[in-house]
DNA sequence: CCCTTATAGCTTACGATGTAAATTTATTTC
DNA sequence: GAAATAAATTTACATCGTAAGCTATAAGGG
């Protein structure tokens, strides 16, 4: 028990429960997310936590964020693999369900909409922030190209709204498994033929 | 206490369980809604909703399987006051909007994907399906009047998918409250275009 | 070098939850 | 009325998040 803990230690405290909750969270289900059993992957005591922790909503918030700095990687990587604001956006698009149909576990966490107070939590906010603002880049160069026609932001919260709600109904079982991949690319199609200039 | 109870006595309680447990949500919130509130609600010991229900889980089964069930009701009143496969379409996407707006503890709980093992409850699966059928029975309408073009199935889908997702991302507090009505009305005018017959 | 002191971590303890098991109460049947 | 039985209650337990107090170690001052 080193007297003072360095800014590194509790950064990596920090990072090894919070890989132990995803751990937890993906091979054994979200009630196995215990603060005995997370203290006990550790080998730490129950109470031990809770020095590196305001508490356990605390502890899921940081799970969350981790969670979307993931997810945006994977979108923002998605992006640079293509060029053109069409190809941009399916890509984006495949990835997106890609992402969440092989993280399942870590998708519902990051968009349960039973997690308390998100404003509490700004590192948490901000990557949200981040994914959505890759996920919805590629309208703005459509619209530069001439591919499409209409508000910004309207286009990118529908693009948005598309994707997450293809990805759910897959999750929740309502579709063949898998499924959300091809509502996706019939969502996408029909999408940018709805938002394209009049002809 | 009659020896034997008979049928409406068990749906009796049964309904006057689900309504406490309805009333506690909205008023109270989820962390609200433990056994023990419950029976409170009712007058009775923490132990007898038991005599009732299989568990919490059978209850809130119970209490989905209403939701969709007052939902359903809502998507077929506005399904069938007006005439038309796209009015009809615009009307019912309204009222869905507007069931969860109003509803929306109910309609998370509904669609919350945390909730176990849903194949155990037929009652909640025949309500889900109903739901469904009303929401997407327009487009089998709009297919014969010749304003869509495509699979029937996979066009429910994209719609269900789109409200959905718009509706999700009100009820997480990343729209303007209230802004997944007109969220929807751009999105039904896209995809509406999206899959007209070629021109 | 030892003693004080601050602190990381541990142990214990509490109230809440879902629910199993034992117990009481009330009605029906003989 | 007495016996039987089903409904309801009471009691009890394991588990949860976490508050409070305790222990043991390492850093700093004489």
């Amino acid at each position: 028990m080193p007297r003072v803990l360095s800014e590194t230690d509790v950064a990596d405290f920090r990072e090894r429960l919070c890989e132990a909750a995803e751990r937890l969270f993906a091979e054994r289900g979200p009630d196995a997310v215990t603060m005995r059993q997370l203290a006990a992957e550790l080998g730490v005591s129950p109470m031990t936590p809770y020095r590196y922790f305001e508490d356990k909503d605390d502890i899921l918030a940081a799970v969350r964020a981790n969670g979307f700095s993931r997810f945006a990687e994977a979108l923002e990587t998605a992006r640079a693999s293509v060029v053109g604001a069409r190809a941009v956006g399916s890509a984006v698009g495949k990835a997106y369900v890609e992402f969440a149909l092989s993280n399942p576990h870590a998708y519902k966490l990051m968009f349960d909409f039973n997690q308390p107070n998100t404003e509490k939590y700004p590192e948490l906010v901000a990557a949200g922030l981040r994914a959505r603002k890759t996920m919805t880049a590629h309208v703005e160069d459509a619209l530069k190209e001439g591919l499409m026609e209409g508000d910004l932001q309207q286009i990118g919260l529908m693009f948005w709204a598309a994707v997450h709600g293809a990805v759910i109904l897959d999750l929740a079982g309502m579709l063949p498994p898998g499924g959300s991949q091809q509502l996706f690319q019939s969502l996408d199609a029909a999408l940018t033929r709805g938002v394209r200039p009049q002809d």
